[in-house]
DNA sequence: ACAACTTCTTAATATAGATTAATGCTTGCC
DNA sequence: GGCAAGCATTAATCTATATTAAGAAGTTGT
């Protein structure tokens, strides 16, 4: 467990690594996302301050997810063990599997603009520090679809 | 905590119930699952025998989701509240929360076809026992949609 | 055994979002 | 300053899936 600072584009692990690592954010911001067999990216979540992110996985098994730096950040590195997981404050993962629930119910019911509504709404912070791209990924559309959702958003208004 | 048998059809819980429940199915299988503006089902997962179905939203929130029977059950109904909670196994909500991951990559990043295979390959006990509106629903697609997909997996081969 | 449902499938049409491509920004670099 | 590279936007076309509709097959109740 040490603290360490990282610069904007750095890669802290990768598909396929050993999943045995988790990053508390304390300043900037990170992001996880898979890659598909296309070579797109999907983003799976945005970590800024005071975020825990992880692949939360089992301990030991190969990584489904990349975690990058999208700020210059300064985190605390957890070496996960089996028994590190167990002090885990329980209420984080409650919170953890609410939010999963929520966007699980949303991917499947939402339509995009509507994604992008609840995105605004949640991650106000984000919105103004991520590019386009990178929302766009993260709601599960091309950069092109966001853009023309965000000018019929603004047009109807 | 009291064990009930529940018949096929029943409703055990409602979206705006108050979240205060957990389902432990002894045998038989629930379902949960949530309902759009549009009156439309999505089931969010399936409970067979030996699986725990609840609503994972902060214990006395209003509930998200639907939970019904979908066969003649044996349940154990356990009255959560903050201590019991502290008491669940953090394996199982690890579990919960790697399950959950990868369904939110696979909704984003995979097609309908790919979906399926995915489905029958991690539940093939469960494609046995419910009728395809439920797999489509499970799946984020139209039933209508399913039936095509079908048909071009078994010309395929 | 029949009527009334519900489910599944097939087909025609409609639509949201993907793909492709072109254009005009910024931003960094020599 | 000028050029190259990445990013956002717009538009044209394409495609997977939704919607609608209708019929066949299966199920349930009386």
């Amino acid at each position: 467990m040490k603290e360490i600072t990282v610069k904007k584009g750095q890669i802290l692990q990768r598909t396929g690594d050993l999943n045995n690592k988790a990053y508390i954010v304390k300043s900037g911001l990170l992001r996880s996302y898979s890659i598909d067999e296309k070579g797109k990216e999907h983003i799976f979540m945005f970590g800024p301050e005071g975020w825990i992110i992880s692949d939360y996985l089992p301990v030991g098994q190969p990584c489904d997810l990349f975690i990058d730096v999208i700020e210059d950040s300064t985190i605390i590195v957890i070496e996960k063990t089996y028994e590190e997981i167990k002090k885990a404050e329980v209420e984080k993962l409650f919170r953890r599997i609410s939010v999963l629930q929520k966007r699980v119910i949303m991917l499947m019911s939402s339509s995009a603009i509507e994604r992008y509504e609840h995105f605004i709404e949640t991650y106000p912070q984000i919105v103004q520090r991520v590019p386009q791209r990178m929302i766009a990924s993260y709601l599960g559309i091309t950069p092109e679809a966001l853009s023309k959702v965000k000018g019929e958003r603004i047009t109807k208004k």
